[in-house]
DNA sequence: TATGAATGAGCATTCATTCAT
DNA sequence: CATGAATGAATGCTCATTCAT
């Protein structure tokens, strides 16, 4: 009479642990082997489910699968550099330390970052990530704009919006270099990033 | 009696014109549509062209259609960098003509760019991207190390390779801002590059 | 509330009635237009099934399922031969017996006969067909060795082998004067087999 | 101004060189690779010709193509066949000259051999070599009606037709033997046929 | 005449998705 | 709730065949 609650916990899960089953197994596979070539069968397997289970709890299609885990690592990762960045005195810090929850992230979770980051960018799903992507931007905009000096808030902000989207650009492009090949420490990874954006590679090469 | 000289030019062209008019017709779609999504039929009727000419003067398969595009969107955008870097005098102005360059191919050839940057950064052909990237952050890091001061000349090498690959993130990051609705200009972005990256932030907030 | 138990059987079979279903319908089809001009899409609507059920329970390649046809209807030959050749006196009556049951289920099974001998001849599949066939003659061999006498088991054995090949496709010689409008009582076939290779044409002459 | 007579022997060749060319190279191909994998891109290399040649000399198709090697190679059979069993005293004379003469062509010319026994036995073209094989089965069985005692000639006729379809069958029997490891030599085959169809199996247990 | 170049049409195979249980 | 079994719809690729030269 009483359920089973084998080792694998099979039965009877309530519906957050079953999505989060899924959106984790879809993650790990879809950053594997990519978006179009990873089944739904894979993603079953993965999980340890049936397949229905994965159209249940994931969204209904593998379209709204992939959004689903798209917005999920969005948010870890806005999340953990908002937090980070939060509440320090100077700019370089708050910089500093957002960039580091940065790639921390990045580092911690990697497969999170390559559905970010690699999944998708074009076709009926690039919105999606584009949108993800342009919300990191945007709170680093927002982050920007309030240091810039200068009486104009607008002038400040539309200075800020292209600033941080070259910031995180040049933040990927180091995850990529880091991811092949380069240290994957992020206080180093932050400090050559500061070393760049910060100090400007004027400065730098008259060290 | 005069040949078919029609735009489409329907029969018997010199194979460089058709493998141009197929990969032009793949860039394309590729672009639009995104690799995985975009069939050969796809190709085949933007291009004008029936089914077995795509494969006959596209490398015989999808794949290595896609693969032909890459190569031909990385070469034309390391070229146009290469030429314009060249042999300016400063290492500001080389920058600056190198960026200036990048941004102008990128803007003329906006499906070019999508291609090399957007498709297939999973799967068989990840490799293929990564090596066209690899190639353009290798020549900027080339360019980094032969100003960065100091005696050792592989110490500067390794510090190049990290620059270099955020300062072309920087570009991507900001070729997506011009794309999303940024300015086009390239000469602005340029200057907005270079007030990142050259200059540095903490200078830019104290003007 | 009775389960649909229709002739045609849509859902729901055990995996062994589907392949023997498929297999019926595959040697049905390769039978009548042959491998390589029959489509998969013939064989699923021979089946009264989708295509996918066909790859699934069918081995998963057009020659995976010929093999597996091929394979079957070798088996159910052999195996008529074997138990009806097995355990009667004289030489003659077990080769009487045998026969009789070769044309009998060359006559009831038209369409596997079709497939084993007809099909694949070349390609790929040539090795199956002959191992196939050659299993078969050697059964026969195996016969005729055991009746030839003389002291050396071996040289029995080395004669045995090519007569066989003789005496089986002067068998499909038969079958096929069968087919094409001979008579297809198996008992007459035998008797004509019989006559031609026990007695010897030279006796028979006499008569 | 004299037209070019280059080794090859390219141009300007009487139609029927340029077909014995076609037909040769179509042999040749189809019995290496099969009539369903050949492709007429295959023939025309192995012809040294262009594929427009092969459709204008060959028939027009590659069904009609095969028909021609197919009656090309009876032809060549069934005359050297019926030229060899011709004039000789005895029965059992005519039958082993006969004989021999079948295993000789098939030795000397196995690419005809197996055009036209293993190739489009169903299909379309199955009744080209049904006829094929038909006409030598029947011009044996003229010689065996003519040898059977008796003094209806019809009746006479009717046994002869499935005798000759056995042994007509039996030696290609052998001749599979032959090719799969047997002796290749013709008269050991003819001895060995011999022995099965004339002297009869069970005098031959006897010696 | 002889051919390089072009295409229409077909075919094996794979999955995302959904019932019946 | 959970699933094994089933399918509709695509898509990559090939090849016999035919023009324009």
């Amino acid at each position: 009479m009483v359920p089973p609650t084998s080792a694998t916990g099979r039965r009877r899960l309530p519906p957050e642990q079953r999505e989060r089953q899924v959106l984790d197994a879809a993650v790990r596979v879809f950053s594997r082997v990519g978006f179009h070539d990873a089944s739904m069968d894979d993603v079953a397997e993965q999980a340890g489910l049936s397949k229905p289970m994965v159209y249940t709890h994931g969204g209904g299609s593998k379209e709204e699968l992939l959004r689903r885990c798209i917005r999920r690592e969005a948010d870890r990762l806005l999340t953990s550099v908002s937090l980070a960045a939060g509440a320090d005195r100077t700019t370089e810090d708050r910089l500093r330390r957002g960039l580091r929850a940065f790639f921390a992230t990045l580092t911690t979770h990697r497969d999170g970052w390559s559905v970010l980051y690699r999944q998708a960018r074009t076709g009926t799903l690039a919105d999606e990530v584009h949108d993800a992507r342009a919300r990191i931007v945007g709170r680093v905009a927002d982050l920007l704009a309030a240091e810039l000096p200068g009486p104009d808030p607008a002038a400040a902000r539309a200075l800020a919006a292209p600033l941080a989207a070259g910031l995180v650009g040049a933040a990927e492009g180091l995850a990529d270099w880091s991811a092949a090949g380069g240290t994957e420490d992020p206080d180093a990874l932050t400090e050559l990033l500061l070393g760049l954006v910060w100090t400007g590679l004027d400065r730098l090469r008259e060290r």
